[in-house]
DNA sequence: AATTTGACCAACCGCCATGAT
DNA sequence: GATCATGGCGGTTGGTCAAAT
């Protein structure tokens, strides 16, 4: 025997409430209280389900409710207890007096999920997304072809261009990842990259690829080496950070420890090493990496580098994300 | 000026948990 | 224990409005 509708059809009105219609809701409900939902509207005088009344009291009309916009306090309390509880809405409002479970899961899908998105966080796990980072070994290879593809034929040239932009996307948000632990040279947040020089950017991401500046042809000293980090093959990248935090001052979310990336995993993962082993992959990508990686050349980083130093980055971080895996995009572009 | 696009958010829908019978 | 009513929750939809084209 099934349940009815929450909201049959006997003829119940649907859709914006009045305010004429609010008035009576909280006329009734201040002076009797909700009681049962189920049987206020007939005593209220509303042609309404009652799981409508209860929504709109709850959501609107409960004179305790906070309006207007978030402070920065509150996102700062939504990002940190969503990284903690996930999506339970009701778990989080409770926790921000005046604020509904649906404001909250509101502002959440408008607002902090797409900043996170931006700065290259997975808005569900709050850690940097790993998707791109499973690639990295096509990435790559994608840097390398790139350098083979520089001296070949007008079809390969063709090829080229009709994986340029794929190409183009997986490296932005490759560099992107690469950057999150950029050192400060003054201003702290990630938007701060455009204080930065092209050499300086690329010299930073040869530090975090363990082919430091030293053995470079580039005069230019390496961000690792004005921080501190020692730039060459011993370098470590992340290891100067004791928590992965999202870099930026607005969005200070320190992630669980045990969740936090370890140098030697990234380390290994950039170097084509096997990244099976680590619990921070693990629950990553569900594509296998590939068990050959082909070795990181001077050239096909810097083509790498290059793809940073031609793109819009600096003006603003990248906004798109396709919906299917990197793996996918670049190699359903290419073969 | 007209149309399109995107952001925002109130409201709805369906599922689930719980308590009463 | 089975059934049903109710409330709560999270995901999604659709209307409105402003900005962009």
């Amino acid at each position: 025997m099934g349940r009815p509708p929450s909201c049959d059809e006997n003829g119940l009105k649907k859709g914006p409430w009045t305010p004429e219609e609010d008035q009576q809701l909280v006329k009734y409900i201040q002076k009797h209280g909700h009681g049962s939902w189920r049987a206020l509207p007939k005593l209220a005088g509303l042609n309404r389900c009652g799981k409508s009344c209860r929504l709109r009291w709850t959501n609107y009309l409960r004179p305790d409710i906070k309006r207007g916009k978030f402070s920065e306090e509150e996102e700062q309390t939504i990002l940190n207890l969503h990284a903690v509880l996930g999506n339970k809405w009701s778990a989080i409002a409770s926790r921000l007096p005046g604020r509904t479970d649906n404001e909250i899961k509101n502002f959440w899908n408008t607002h902090l999920k797409k900043k996170l998105i931006h700065m290259g966080f997975d808005p569900m796990t709050h850690r940097p997304r790993t998707d791109i980072l499973s690639s990295l070994p096509h990435l790559i290879a994608l840097a390398n072809l790139k350098e083979l593809i520089d001296h070949h034929s007008w079809e390969e040239q063709a090829l080229r261009l009709q994986s340029a932009e794929a190409v183009q996307m997986a490296r932005l948000q490759y560099l992107q990842c690469l950057l999150q632990p950029l050192p400060s040279n003054g201003s702290t947040t990630a938007n701060s990259i455009n204080s930065f020089t092209e050499m300086e950017i690329i010299n930073h991401i040869k530090d975090n690829l363990g082919l430091g500046a030293s053995h470079l042809d580039t005069p230019t000293p390496s961000l690792g080496t004005s921080t501190g980090l020692q730039p060459g093959h011993d370098a470590i990248p992340f290891s100067h950070l004791p928590d992965l935090q999202i870099p930026c001052n607005d969005y200070q979310t320190p992630l669980n420890k045990e969740n936090s990336v370890q140098a030697p995993e990234f380390t290994a993962l950039i170097q084509g090493e096997s990244s099976l082993n680590s619990p921070w992959l693990a629950s990553s990508s569900s594509t296998p990496s590939p068990s050959v990686v082909p070795p990181m050349t001077e050239t096909s980083l810097n083509n790498l580098g290059d793809a940073c130093s031609t793109s819009s980055y600096g003006e603003a971080a990248p906004s798109i994300w396709p919906d299917l895996l990197l793996e996918d995009l670049l190699f359903h572009e290419i073969s």
